[in-house]
DNA sequence: CTCACTGCAAACTATTTGCATCGTA
DNA sequence: TACGATGCAAATAGTTTGCAGTGAG
């Protein structure tokens, strides 16, 4: 797996050291960036290989990731953080039904024009979030009110 | 206040029983609503209204006005939650160093027609967040490392 | 007069931290 | 070998919940 190997010299080169338990992390980290991972999930995935590995050292790789610009947290207001290797510029589109997390390729040039006119911000990442339901809820009958409205 | 009125009559309408407690905190929304406030200050400004408030009856309320569509909760990735009446379209611009949030006006018309070509997700609301760097904060000097971006 | 709403305190959940031990560079 | 990384458990912070008493409709 090249990619892991580029992100495992990525990170040595910020001074971090490398261990077994940080390149289980990075390794499903990379292999469960289409699902948007939680801290959780990630832990879980680690534990198939590192059964010891302790839910404290994933959060806390996952920090260094995000602070030397590797990974991207992601708020979903979901009530709990997710994690994806940054890539491509893209908007995240949430189930509220069965709180699965797809990409959607976009660009935000746009949203950066309004920006540059309307001094007073200077913006340094974008979150484009939609949230709505996917097909899979839809088709499966598993959204009961959809169109309804009513809460 | 017109605009309160407005909110407590939509409210009962939903069934809800309109308490002291509740009209405090809707004004105190209304009146807060361009500092996107927490539940925190909320409470904090119910307080100075009615003494006894709990934070719990504020946390309950919102959740209601939440479920009715009169107001939305905010996940701008800061750890808490924040609060705003429904209003126009707009997306949220927050200061990573203050964790100010301000509105910015902004038609999603681009992401729709995207989300309409791209079968297989069927929005419900939008949710544009513009991480950065407000005026205040840069010109009083208040951030450091502006432009260097080493972690 | 009833049942939804309230305050309080305890529960919960996601995340962070302190500390003694371990292992990479 | 030294110092950063680890696992564990306890701490933290935001939010939710259970319960007995209160008050809006």
């Amino acid at each position: 797996m090249a990619e892991c190997e580029e992100l495992v010299l990525k990170f040595k080169r910020h001074g971090y050291k490398m261990t077994p338990q940080r390149r289980a992390i990075l390794e499903a980290l990379i292999l469960s960036t289409p699902e948007h991972p939680t801290a959780e999930q990630i832990h879980e995935a680690v534990l198939q290989r590192m059964p010891d590995t302790s839910l404290a050292t994933v959060y806390n790789t996952l920090r260094e990731l995000v602070a030397v610009h590797e990974v991207h947290e992601l708020d979903l207001g979901q009530g709990v953080r997710r994690y994806e290797i940054v890539q491509h510029e893209h908007a995240h589109l949430v189930c509220i039904n069965c709180q699965c997390v797809r990409d959607l390729s976009a660009d935000f040039s746009k949203l950066r024009d309004l920006l540059r006119q309307h001094n007073g911000f200077h913006p340094v990442r974008y979150d484009v979030i939609v949230y709505g339901y996917c097909d899979e809820c839809l088709e499966s009958g598993r959204v009961e009110a959809w169109g309804a409205g009513r809460g």
